[in-house]
DNA sequence: GGCTGTACTTAGAAAACAAAGA
DNA sequence: TCTTTGTTTTCTAAGTACAGCC
């Protein structure tokens, strides 16, 4: 079996695209069968002690937002009394525990010597080389300096600023890796944004219950917005939603609105709803120069809490906002959606820095909930979320060397898999007559994973998320065997929720064996029962481990998604195109992989609209065309009878006239082309997570096609380590 | 080997923004 | 200049993986 073969099993239309729930009466019986087991079960226990933390927590919001001594200045949502500037790029002048000064700066690795990318040891830098840089960095600043000072021309600006951020780039691929496990020696950081404290609503602004006007304590009422301000959703219609929400709205609400608010039909927000939008409308409606202060503020915060310090660079932040309160929203049939999600508070967070920074002080009348000094975490701040009582962070953002550099190395991962993945491939064929019924498992699962780029499928916590899985979670219902279907022999039919309850839908040939193991593993189960009930993630995991140092499932998802991808530009790529028809090209190989990934999309609301506008501009040029032609040739009739140069040269421009619109017609078509085949596909995922970035620059490189083409400007800015160091040649 | 907690990547929807068209 | 449409960015949920404990 090769990739290749493994691609064109799948063409886009054996897997059907259908979002959401679409296997009620499966999902229920799975549910009673859980709650049954919950009884004794000991994930109940885990369940109740969840719930104690969480009413543990919300009994001390309720104290603490009722304390009344909270006060968040809106210009200073952090708190802050004028806050330190950090410089950007700080001087290097050894202030902070610096890398660099211990630290040799290696001209990168060939890509075949990173093979087994391995953290080398920290090397003395040498003095030319930090010399050197010092010079680089100096100039840099002086550059920006200038750039500061030209403020006159915004012309200008615009036209040299790309060139000269481009040149004060920090190369870190260029540099030693840290030691495994330590990610930074030094971090400074400002902290993270809370959100906006509530604004109550104006009086004018009136919720009813039962029909008459009711005037809700504050707190009852910003939680009373977060429904209005979902009621056109659909979640608002579920039932579970407004359970959980009613549920969770009481618990903010007085002891006399509880008494008198009993019933969630009885409650009409429209008004509020009505408000909100209103609200909307006005902020569109803003003039220019409103506009443009909202912009400049939130200019401002970026700037103030955007970066941090690490290492002596300054790095971008992800999110260095707090989530703010609201309801939350699950995806697929998620048994918590609705349930309110609090405020975090500066006592919820924890602040991670080097013991040698300038420690983000709280806002006034607050304290942190920890400050603590980990490098061998990448996270800056977190908290605990209640709904799932999980761990939320602030981390860099994708261009920064932390991420990068993992990143880099993902790909390394999946390009030694690439050297042994044939070997593998025949030694789960072997396991599938293995006497062991968890070998046989789990080298059917391999080849579900490897054939099918199917997802690991941890196991959850039932009840507490949507019923979805992956290969080791599979149950039995979820597939159907067909000895003989459409022609085809030993067909496996899945249909199943993955991640986000994103439906997979696949009919899939397989070979004999597997076909047989898994009629195997189906006898005497009922559907609700797992098809590898002898594995699981962890399991599978030991077993990579072994096969290849640093393997796990998911890295073959990777493997194959950017295997897939060179496999198909190959194949694809006509060198007599032209631009536009190469990028089709290029989108098309990147399609076959989210399909390959089950990367879908609802459909764009406006893409019957759309398509037809195209369409309808297609045959506008098309009109347009015929005109030129005609035009065309009568000038050459015309021609003919002058014999003059005046009439010649009319034949000219025309026939350019005619070529031009051509080709304004052909881009036309290739887009339509373009569009209507991705109208569920989602590109972006697989382009940003799985795509080995150097296979697509060097597609670029070798056709002449911008980069600028493939990657916006923040796919760039993530990808400048592949874009600086792939040649034309580069092989995955 | 199971369980729990933690850290990090991957994911699609929605909001914000920019460009094109009227 | 205003409106529509398409693209990019933001947001945060939902996965994977693994360490450490019993």
């Amino acid at each position: 079996m090769t990739c290749n073969g493994r691609l064109l099993d799948l063409p886009a239309t054996a897997i059907t695209f259908v979002l959401g729930e679409h296997k009620d009466s499966s999902e229920k019986k799975h549910k009673d069968k859980e709650k049954t087991k919950h009884k004794d079960g000991s994930s109940e226990k885990h369940k109740d002690k969840h719930k104690d933390k969480d009413k543990e927590k919300r009994k001390e919001e309720k104290i603490k937002l009722s304390s009344g001594d909270i006060k968040i200045k809106k210009e200073k949502e952090n708190g802050f009394s004028s806050p330190p500037r950090i410089k950007d790029e700080p001087d290097d002048d050894g202030f902070y525990a610096s890398p660099k000064e211990d630290s040799k700066p290696l001209k990168r690795p060939r890509e075949d010597d990173d093979a087994d990318y391995k953290p080398k040891k920290i090397k003395t830098e040498d003095v030319k080389k930090a010399k050197k840089r010092k010079q680089e960095e100096e100039e840099d600043s002086k550059a920006k300096k200038a750039k500061n000072k030209d403020k006159k021309s915004p012309e200008a600006d615009k036209r040299k600023k790309p060139k000269k951020e481009e040149e004060q780039k920090w190369k870190w691929w260029e540099e030693e890796r840290y030691p495994e496990g330590i990610k930074w020696k030094f971090l400074e950081h400002k902290g993270p944004v809370f959100a906006p404290p509530y604004e109550p609503l104006p009086e004018n602004v009136k919720f009813y219950y039962d029909g008459k006007v009711m005037k809700l304590s504050t707190k009852a009422e910003e939680v009373a917005t977060f429904f209005a301000k979902m009621l056109d959703h659909e979640y608002t219609t579920k039932e579970i939603f407004r359970k959980n929400f009613f549920k969770d709205w009481r618990k903010e609400m007085t002891s006399e609105e509880k008494s008198t608010i009993t019933s969630l039909s009885k409650c009409d927000f429209t008004h509020m709803s009505q408000y909100f939008k209103a609200q909307t409308e006005a902020r569109k409606q803003m003039s220019k120069e409103e506009k443009q202060k909202i912009k400049e503020e939130n200019e401002r915060l970026l700037k103030e809490y955007g970066y941090c310090v690490m290492d002596n660079h300054k790095e971008r932040i992800a999110n260095f906002k707090i989530e703010p309160p609201g309801l939350f929203r699950g995806r697929g049939n998620h048994p918590k959606m609705g349930m309110l999600k609090r405020r975090i508070m500066p006592e919820d967070i924890i602040i991670n820095c080097s013991k040698d920074s300038k420690v983000p002080p709280p806002p006034p009348g607050h304290k942190w909930k920890e400050v603590r000094h980990d490098n061998k975490v990448t996270w800056l701040v977190s908290w605990t979320e209640n709904i799932q009582g999980s761990i939320k962070y602030i981390m860099l953002n994708p261009s920064s060397r932390i991420k990068g550099e993992k990143d880099w190395q993902k790909y390394e991962t999946a390009r030694r898999l690439k050297k042994c993945v044939d070997k593998i491939r025949n030694q789960y064929r072997e396991d599938w007559k293995s006497k062991e019924m968890k070998v046989r498992q789990r080298a059917v699962a391999l080849y579900f994973i490897d054939k099918l780029a199917l997802r690991a499928g941890n196991e959850k916590e039932e009840g507490e998320t949507a019923d979805t899985v992956g290969c080791c979670s599979l149950r039995v219902e979820h597939i159907k065997l067909h000895p003989e279907l459409d022609g085809q022999e030993y067909v496996v039919e899945f249909d199943f929720l993955g991640k986000d309850s994103i439906r997979y839908y696949n009919k899939v040939p397989v070979e004999k064996r597997v076909f047989k193991n898994l009629q195997l593993f189906m006898e005497n189960k009922q559907p609700e029962d797992d098809l590898f009930d002898r594995l699981n993630t962890s399991i599978l995991n030991k077993h990579l481990q072994d096969l290849m140092e640093g393997l796990t499932a998911k890295v073959f998802r990777t493997y194959n998604a950017s295997i897939t991808l060179q496999q198909q530009l190959k194949e694809l790529t006509n060198p007599d195109d032209n631009i536009p028809a190469k990028i089709l090209s290029y989108n098309r190989a990147n399609r076959a992989v989210a399909i390959l990934c089950n990367h879908q999309r609802a459909p764009p609301k406006t893409f019957e609209k759309s398509m037809m506008n195209l369409q309808s501009k297609i045959d506008a040029k098309k009109e347009q065309l015929a005109d030129a032609r005609r035009e065309l040739k009568s000038a050459k009739a015309d021609a003919k009878v002058r014999r003059d140069e005046k009439s010649k040269k009319a034949v000219e421009s025309k026939k350019k006239a005619v070529q031009r619109i051509e080709e304004q017609l052909m881009k036309l078509e290739v887009q339509a082309t373009d569009r209507e085949e991705n109208k569920q596909i989602a590109l972006s995922t697989s382009k940003l997570n799985y795509l080995d970035p150097r296979i697509s620059v060097a597609w670029c490189k070798k056709w002449g096609i911008p980069i600028e083409k493939i990657y916006n400007k923040t796919q760039r800015e993530k990808f400048a380590w592949a874009i600086d160091m792939a040649e034309e040649d580069y092989e995955f």
